[in-house]
RNA sequence: GCGGCAUUAGCUCAGUCGGUAGAGCACUGGAUUGUGAUUCCAGGUGUCACCGGUUCGAUCCCGGUAUGUCGCCCCA
């Protein structure tokens, strides 16, 4: 076993039996953007190295020390598996100009890659599904975003998953609520613990979410960032709300609400559930109005959030959600010289008429063949045997009859079997 | 990256107070001539994760490694 090479510490295969709930999970999810307008967009998942530290933040721990870099050997590039998808999707939009003519509503899908220690709900190639819009200042996209949340978790039959927002205001306001911030905790140096004090100046909002009982007195009494937001970011953090309030969907403002990532500001949200344990967060996002211009782009405001979708893979199968079941209408069984040179046609000449068909392979007796056909969940097995061939004929059999009974057969001609098997597949739709 | 727990047949697990192992499911074949899902019969050497140590002897004790899992950190 050791000697067999094994899949990467943290990236795992999606075996059938587990694929089918990806394919459900992507055909809703497709559906769902559809409804709201957002445009498919698909970039590298390797980009320079560059981008992810200028979009991301040098401090962060993202970039710091979770980034899966190397140089290209080939050229001496620096470059980086993308470790999110909002940095190379505004580098695209930059890079092809797409927002100077009209705002624009974009989604992508796929792998990306942290070096973290693997937990459930955490690994290190995982999938996101991410949103972005372009182009857009004001609350009403943000809440627009927000409210699609809240419609997929319904179409994907999910519930227990809770809204939280909070508002960073912009960068002046960050800045000086941050250095007021910091100065309070030195003021209370005595009181930090070891984690705290290594937070104080790479992530001082992260010491708010301490849970030291400790350090609670102190925190709760720290500086609050709504004190320091100037009026236009206050009216925006109301606008997303009122939206929000109308439309009936609740919410708690959750003030320790913090990105990890810097670009963020004004709106952040997050959908959580406390079903998964220590990776609760299923969907976050939020406004990042600096982040094309500071890539180089023209001011752009922008907002966006991205879902992990084996978090929520997870969620859809403890909810007992179920794909439906991937069964092939016929299974074609065939033994004999002259049959087996007959089967191939006739099961082609079904999916020409677009029945599905499992054909048979590898030979076995008709007991074993006929295993394999009620195995497979088929509808229908077309039974050829040399008998059939010479004839031009082929028995039709029927596999589900429900109560334990043997299924009905008949021979049929080969230009008719389609017909049949059409005929009462529909009729079993109508029942 | 840190700490706890786990790792036995394809799957879910039992077991050996240290003398190299079992069940259920699944799978394969059979119960007379070309037919499934029920029933009956038969079929498993699996380096008991890997490497090393202690021991006459280790799957079972000890150490390390790998992987998973829970929590921390972080985050989708």
């Amino acid at each position: 076993m050791s000697k067999n090479i094994q899949s990467v510490r943290g990236m795992n295969d999606v075996l059938p039996g587990e694929s089918e709930f990806w394919e459900l999970f992507e055909e809703t999810v497709r559906g769902w953007l559809k409804s709201y307008g957002y445009r498919p967009i698909r970039m590298p998942i390797v980009e320079p190295t560059p981008l992810f530290k200028r979009a991301i933040g040098e401090v962060t721990d993202i970039v710091e020390k979770e980034m899966y870099s190397f140089v290209d050997g080939l050229n001496g590039e620096p470059l980086t598996l993308r470790p999110e998808g909002t940095a190379g999707c505004v580098r695209a939009l930059i890079q092809h100009n797409l927002a100077a003519q009209q705002p624009q509503r974009l989604y992508y899908m796929g792998p990306m890659f942290r070096h973290e220690r693997p937990q459930k709900g955490r690994y290190r190639q995982f999938h996101q599904v991410g949103v972005e819009s372009f182009g857009f200042a004001g609350p009403d996209v943000d809440a627009e975003q927000i409210l699609m949340g809240a419609r997929l978790w319904d179409d994907l039959g999910l519930d227990g998953i809770r809204l939280q927002l909070n508002t960073l205001g912009q960068p002046a306001e960050r800045a000086s609520h941050r250095a007021e911030l910091i100065a309070w905790f030195e003021r209370h140096a005595d009181l930090l613990d070891e984690d705290a004090q290594r937070r104080l100046h790479t992530n001082p909002l992260r010491i708010l979410d301490s849970k030291n009982p400790a350090m609670q007195e102190m925190i709760m009494a720290a500086p609050k960032l709504l004190d320091h937001l100037g009026d236009a970011s206050l009216a925006h953090f109301e606008g997303v709300q009122q939206i929000l309030r109308d439309a009936g969907i609740p919410y708690e403002i959750n003030p320790r609400l913090v990105r990890g990532l810097d670009y963020y500001n004004l709106t952040v949200f997050e959908w959580v559930t406390d079903r998964l344990g220590a990776q609760g967060t299923v969907c976050a996002g939020g406004r990042y109005d600096g982040l094309v211009e500071q890539l180089g782009g023209k001011p752009t405001p922008a907002c966006g959030f991205a879902m992990g979708v084996e978090r929520l893979i997870a969620l859809i199968r403890e909810a007992g959600g179920e794909p439906a079941v991937p069964g092939v209408d016929v299974y074609v069984v065939h033994q004999g010289e002259a049959a087996s040179r007959l089967a191939p046609r006739v099961a082609e000449r079904l999916r020409d008429n677009g029945i599905d068909v499992l054909f048979h392979c590898g030979g076995g007796s008709f007991k074993s063949q006929m295993k394999k056909a009620d195995a497979s969940g088929a509808a229908f097995a077309v039974i050829i045997g040399d008998d059939e061939a010479t004839a031009g004929e082929v028995t039709l059999k029927e596999l589900r009859t429900g109560d334990g009974q043997p299924g009905q057969q008949k021979r049929v001609g080969v230009d008719d079997v389609a017909g049949e098997i059409m005929n009462s597949l529909m009729d079993w739709e109508e029942a």
